[in-house]
RNA sequence: GCGGGUGUGGCGGAAUUGGUAGACGCGCUGGACUCAAAAUCCAGUUCUGGUGACAGAGUGUCGGUUCGAGUCCGACCACCCGCACCA
């Protein structure tokens, strides 16, 4: 036969072609049918498919096209996370349009996606940038406002001096900002915020019913939201220098029953009685600046010393009379969580101990762990904060802590000193942003009404195309004309809101628009209620907190709003790992690009060389692609050698889903050579095997018995390996079935066997099915050779026969006090004391035992047998 | 420091949840086909000893439970990730 190849790019375009035509990835709602939602994180535009995209894709498409053969109604979109500062660099550096640059970028990326053959709905994709769905979003916003999540309020930010913007805390690096290089300023600004704090209690509460999330995300957003119970007391405060209306001190704490061990109070930096204190004090004003100067990153918290300025001030204890303790300013002391301010208790805290030892206050444990003497216990240099009772605490001796707490907030709560109370880490959302590029927040700043909602009949506030890019800030703001308006309550010429909304608001939603992406409100009640939750969600673990949280947070907020009626936008959560990739250095040590690279593997040493000159190269650590290790490579390069196929096989191959896996050329060509196989198996199949169709034989032959049990086992174990997202397994299934089948074909050209000739064309058919969700063009090229003029994207998911998943003769293995001996092949329901025999029959058994007594013979049916002797 | 996770051949990884450790792939070794190469096919491939049948060792380390442990328990080691002066 000559050498045939399947020609995949070519082919993968017919059968793209084929199920556009067919238009059999559409969905409609369909309430006879049980529903699947899948989706993928939606892309950021940036023009350029990477490997990454390729395999989060991958994995959808492989759940979406299962459940589809499944029965289930599913529902697999694709969009794009438009609006963002890269378009907003493209236009200045490069005097493109962000709009333009954005929707340019768009199609490249949709036609990179249409060549991966996603069995994607393409009807309703979405682009936030588009004015339809920013549109919606604004209404969004007003309703939210109504309903009291939306306040405005003065807030520290970031502020580029250079660039004239905010920056997010991750783009200020080393203090300077990240375009810029310029020092970052704190400046106060109007901001506006979502409320997402009045839903803290249940975001945390709920993570505990989300058992389709992985743990380490709910992990990671529970102690994003911080919760911590504690009690809010007021210190009678006196000294010098000590302001009239100040006459208290507020403190948090979550531990009232370590107050007799107190020794002193410390307050924050910007702790407002700081900053009045400093007015009449210049070496405390000097203490405040060197606070504010030192850095916030990990390494300078780690390496600071804790240090403090004694302001003179006394704090009255509560329940000790004439005990007073001094209050220092203490520059570990967060002027954000809880009041900013604390009491130290030396022995039960870390930070009080090592800011008591270098001043020398006093340590007194007042919780004495189990077996110490309260007499003797000295923490050292250690704070003890485990279990214990009670001790050198008047009325709490003997008490254990939560009783003591207890106690002592009741007792403040009756003196109206104290208050108890639930802090949380988790801050509203600030979503104010100095950029052209996103959805304006539909205000207008009125001089005498003040911030008023532009009216939905308003909407949408759409951003202008004549602006410019040639100078720093914000475009509009400078806009000649945008910003007027007139206020929509007193008909006063007013100003627009020129801020534009974080681009996290418009993916806190978009999987809800996806159920109804033309409807002319926000979200389609009806849609939501059929559709929702996302049945199984998948993306990177980067989203963790921001985009799951917010995401978490809308769902409430739609609800509350009378969008939908749920709270959980995601029912089961996959995290995939990265794409990595080897590096290469030339001699002078710089980054040499992976697509230029040469690997000889000759004498089974890896050597690289640069394809064009010739030297050879360092091989460096495997690592996540990037652009700056050019270890990167071009998925769509690799799709117009080899195919969609051999590029999705290879994605799912090898490595677990939610770990790492490596690129390789190896690897790739494997997943080729693979494709390549199967399609001959199923030619040579399809050659000299039944006719489709043919009745089923009344009895098979051995060898089709057995190609049948492997070709169900295969189907079997591919289901149930989809089911879980392994599909690392699911691959090796069909792998080890490709091997018995090839087998199979070598034994049916001598025997002329019907019953085997069937088997045939069975495997033939349902390998076909099976690979499917993998290769779905290579699936449709060997249907068609099977004769079928039909698709295998529209036929059901093949069934099993249980009856072929057991066999009726089994190999066991046999042990002699616990080592594999030799191995046994019964009848599947032999009796056990034929097997026992059987078992002390075997050459292997009686050699290990050498002849001695045998004391005990253990039997697990139809798995092992242990001789004890 | 706190939290989460992972340790299995040369490599990526399997292992029906306590029952034949190393499926499947990559790589490698030998062979067939070929003038040659590519492609393809066949055989082998945990380590040690042995021509061999076979024997011994073996899932990060040490110990325990069990007829039997990669899997369960205890103590440790290493690496990765997240958070971090949160009172």
């Amino acid at each position: 036969m000559a050498v045939d190849r399947y020609n995949a790019p070519e082919r993968e375009k017919h059968w793209r072609k084929a199920w556009d035509d067919a238009e059999i990835f559409r969905t409609e709602e369909d309430t006879s049918r049980p529903k699947y939602y899948v989706l993928e994180m939606f892309p950021y535009p940036s023009g350029r498919i990477h490997a990454g995209h390729v395999r989060n894709y991958t994995m959808g498409d492989v759940v979406a096209r299962y459940k589809r053969a499944k029965g289930f109604n599913v529902l697999h979109p694709m969009g794009w996370d438009a609006f963002g500062m890269p378009a907003e660099n493209a236009a200045m550096e490069r005097k493109v349009h962000p709009k333009g640059w954005t929707y340019e970028n768009i199609a490249a990326m949709r036609s990179q996606l249409q060549a991966i053959g996603l069995s994607l709905d393409w009807s309703r994709e979405v682009a936030t940038c588009d004015v339809e769905y920013y549109h919606q979003q604004q209404s969004l916003f007003l309703d939210f406002f109504n309903k009291g999540l939306v306040y405005r309020k003065k807030s520290k930010v970031n502020w580029d001096p250079v660039d004239q913007t905010v920056l997010a805390n991750e783009q200020v690096i080393d203090g300077c900002g990240w375009r810029s290089g310029a020092p970052v300023e704190q400046r106060e600004l109007s901001q506006w915020f979502l409320k997402i704090t009045a839903y803290a209690d249940d975001l945390l509460a709920a993570l505990d019913t989300l058992d389709g999330w992985p743990e380490k995300v709910r992990v990671m957003q529970r102690n994003w939201i911080g919760k911590s119970e504690g009690l809010l007391m007021q210190f009678a405060l006196e000294g010098k220098g000590l302001p009239a209306k100040q006459k208290t001190l507020e403190v948090f704490t979550t531990r009232p029953d370590t107050i007799f061990g107190a020794s002193f109070c410390a307050i924050s930096p910007g702790h407002p009685l700081a900053a009045t204190l400093a007015k009449k004090d210049k070496a405390l004003k000097e203490f405040i600046a060197e606070c504010q100067r030192m850095g916030t990153s990990e390494e300078d918290i780690e390496r600071a010393e804790k240090k403090g300025f004694d302001t003179g001030l006394t704090a009255a204890h509560p329940f000790e009379e004439g005990v007073k303790l001094p209050v220092y300013v203490a520059n570990f002391i967060l002027m954000d969580y809880g009041t900013g301010a604390i009491f130290g208790c030396p022995a039960h805290d870390q930070r009080d101990l090592d800011f008591a030892r270098k001043y020398e206050l006093s340590v007194t444990p007042v919780v004495i762990p189990e077996g110490e003497n309260p007499k003797k216990f000295d923490v050292g240099d250690v704070a003890y904060i485990g279990p214990g009772l009670l001790a050198n605490s008047s009325f709490l001796d003997g008490m254990t802590v939560e009783a003591a707490k207890d106690e002592i907030a009741g007792r403040l709560e009756a003196r109206g000193e104290g208050e108890r109370k639930i802090n949380y880490r988790l801050r509203d959302w600030g979503i104010s942003r100095q950029r052209y590029w996103g959805c304006p927040i539909p205000i207008i700043h009125c001089k005498k009404c003040g911030a008023v909602p532009v009216p939905k009949e308003n909407l949408p506030v759409e951003l202008p195309e004549d602006v410019t890019f040639d100078v720093p800030g914000n475009p509009l703001d400078r806009h000649p004309t945008w910003k007027d308006a007139v206020c929509p309550i007193c008909g006063m010429p007013s100003q627009r809101e020129t801020d534009t909304m974080d681009t996290f608001v418009d993916s806190s939603w978009y999987f809800a628009r996806f159920c109804a992406p033309r409807d002319n409100k926000p979200v389609n009640r009806k849609a939501v209620d059929y559709w929702l939750p996302v049945d199984q969600y998948i993306g990177g673990i980067e989203h963790a907190i921001l985009h799951l949280l917010y995401s978490r947070f809308f769902m409430r907020a739609l609800t509350d709003t009378g969008h939908a009626a749920i709270k959980e936008p995601f029912a089961r959560l996959f995290t995939q790992g990265m794409v990595n990739h080897e590096t290469y250095k030339d001699a002078s040590g710089a980054w040499v690009p992976a697509d230029e690279v040469r690997i000889d593997g000759e004498s089974g040493q890896r050597r690289a060389f640069h394809v064009s000159t010739g030297t050879e190269l360092q091989i460096g650590p495997v690592e996540k692609m990037s652009k700056s290790k050019k270890n990167t490579i071009d998925p769509d390069a690799i799709i117009a050698h080899y195919g969609a196929d051999t590029t999705r096989w290879f994605m799912l191959s090898d490595s677990p889903p939610e770990r790492d896996v490596v690129w390789s050329d190896e690897g790739v060509q494997g997943a080729w050579r693979f494709a390549q196989r199967l399609w001959r198996i199923v030619a040579e199949a399809s050659e000299n095997c039944a006719k489709k169709g043919a009745k089923q034989p009344d009895a098979f032959s051995p060898a089709a018995e057995e190609l049948r049990r492997a070709t169900h086992r295969m189907a079997d174990a591919v289901s149930k390996n989809i089911e879980n997202l392994r599909f690392n397994t699911a691959v090796a299934a069909i792998y080890g079935f490709a091997n018995k089948f090839e087998a199979a074909l070598q034994g049916q050209k001598t025997a002329k066997d019907a019953s085997l000739n069937w088997a045939v064309r069975e495997a033939a058919e349902l390998v076909s099915q099976c690979i499917a969700p993998f290769m779905p063009h290579l699936a449709e090229e060997c249907w068609a050779r099977l004769g079928y003029n039909s698709l295998v994207a529209k036929q059901p998911w093949p069934g099993v026969e249980e009856a072929l998943l057991v066999d009726d003769t089994i190999t066991i293995a046999v042990q002699v006090n616990g080592k594999r001996r030799d191995e046994l092949t019964v009848q599947r329901d032999a009796a056990q004391a034929d097997i026992e025999a059987a078992a002390l029959e075997l050459d292997g058994v009686k050699r290990a035992i050498e002849g001695r007594a045998v004391k005990k013979i253990i039997v697990v049916p139809q798995r092992i047998v242990n001789v004890v002797a």
